[in-house]
DNA sequence: ATTACATGAATGAATGACCATTCATGCTTT
DNA sequence: AAAGCATGAATGGTCATTCATTCATGTAAT
């Protein structure tokens, strides 16, 4: 009876160990077709034969084309989100947030170089239904970066004119195309380190030698019309 | 005779501008089509229907339906590009320039909100012949910030220890996405001044209120809820 | 001035290629 | 043997593109 039971569960498990394994088969496969294709130009043909895995059986596991997209979308992005969270909580220094931020937005594009393209993508392509739903996933990623800003002007450490509503967006545009053109390019390769510091040298301190000559400066700025 | 080379050469003119219309009415109906429907859903047949003119004639003006969507890039970026760097011509100070470079890139994008969609679809799109044709016509754009960061760093204004190919692709990219959501969100919209002078604050001095203390000074707060 | 003819721009219905999706069939597992 | 997973050829719908035809304008002839 307990012998029944434990292979009950064990078939179970292998069951659904199989079925996950299809299913993550197609989507790192899709991951790589629509990064390199796009995903207009890519075909459901070759997401299949790049999984080995039969048109048909794609269906098994995901409702349309664009479902497969939503899913990679989903979930890649949505580890990176979960694992940054984590990490945060962790840490209380609004420049040591903002530091784990960038390291792991640039690990996770390394890792999965061909993810970078497609969140450019997913991004990019209009489709109202599809957008409001990608919007409430996305903003909440860049809605960290708003959130380290905030804190970081409460404490006192990060200036108070800066609005981090267009703050966390200059913040994620500028990771996102270095990431962009840092996977495509030929050019040499920065390393994760040196983008990262980089990025921070030129967002905490700015890329002024002497930051308090540029007489164009405003701390407060006029409201607007 | 002579009367009838200027009847000759006006019907040329008239023709020149009747032609130029239909094509300039093409290209704007496109850049209007492409960024509400992307690229591949957007039909010729939408197109023709936004300019007002038959399915087929488009094909008199253009080869297909990609050739449209580089016209679309070519000739919009194209303004932008010679716009900009004429007036950058006229201006020595490295601050100056980039704030002339920040403004002219919003106001155009203000005045077409299309075509920001439109640069952000092409711009994603991986098409290697286009790939290399796109490459070459926009590194030049943002090849423009990374002259003024390095004509910046010779004058002694702007940090050596900033990498100049990094720093255009960072300041590139948050203007982008800036511009982006800048269109399409229904948020509170900034006026050009207000984007330029925080993107110049940002870049330029940081978002710290004490640029030279970090990584030394640390803050110690409570961690966020 | 009027009529006849020529040109080529514009049209939009018809074509055909392409590909997402389906489903009848075979195969494997229990 | 039943259940249900996997297959890939067949289906059907969607456009990009074409092209026979119309239409407008200009030219020549009477």
């Amino acid at each position: 009876m307990l012998f029944h039971s434990f292979i009950y569960l064990l078939s179970i498990v292998l069951f659904w160990m199989k079925a996950e394994n299809k299913h993550s088969k197609i989507i790192s496969a899709a991951t790589k077709v629509f990064a390199k294709k796009g995903f207009f130009t890519a075909r459901i043909s070759d997401i299949a034969k790049e999984a080995k895995v039969a048109d048909g059986t794609i269906y098994l596991y995901f409702n349309n084309k664009y479902d497969i997209l939503l899913s990679v979308f989903e979930e890649e992005v949505g580890k990176i989100v979960e694992n940054t969270e984590n990490l945060l909580i962790a840490e209380a220094d609004p420049h040591k947030q903002l530091e784990i931020f960038v390291t792991q937005h640039l690990m996770a594009m390394k890792k999965n170089r061909h993810l970078a393209e497609v969140i450019q993508i997913e991004l990019r392509q209009t489709h109202k239904v599809i957008k409001e739903y990608r919007d409430n996933k996305f903003s909440k990623y860049t809605g960290i970066i708003a959130e380290i800003i905030k804190n970081g002007q409460l404490a006192g450490i990060f200036r108070l004119d800066i609005k981090p509503d267009l703050a966390k967006r200059a913040f994620f545009g500028a990771l996102d195309e270095i990431s962009r053109v840092w996977n495509s390019s030929l050019e040499t390769n920065y390393s994760v380190e040196e983008i990262t510091a980089q990025m921070l040298s030129i967002f905490l301190t700015g890329i002024q030698t002497t930051p308090s000559t540029f007489p164009e400066q405003v701390f407060f700025l006029p409201s607007q019309p």
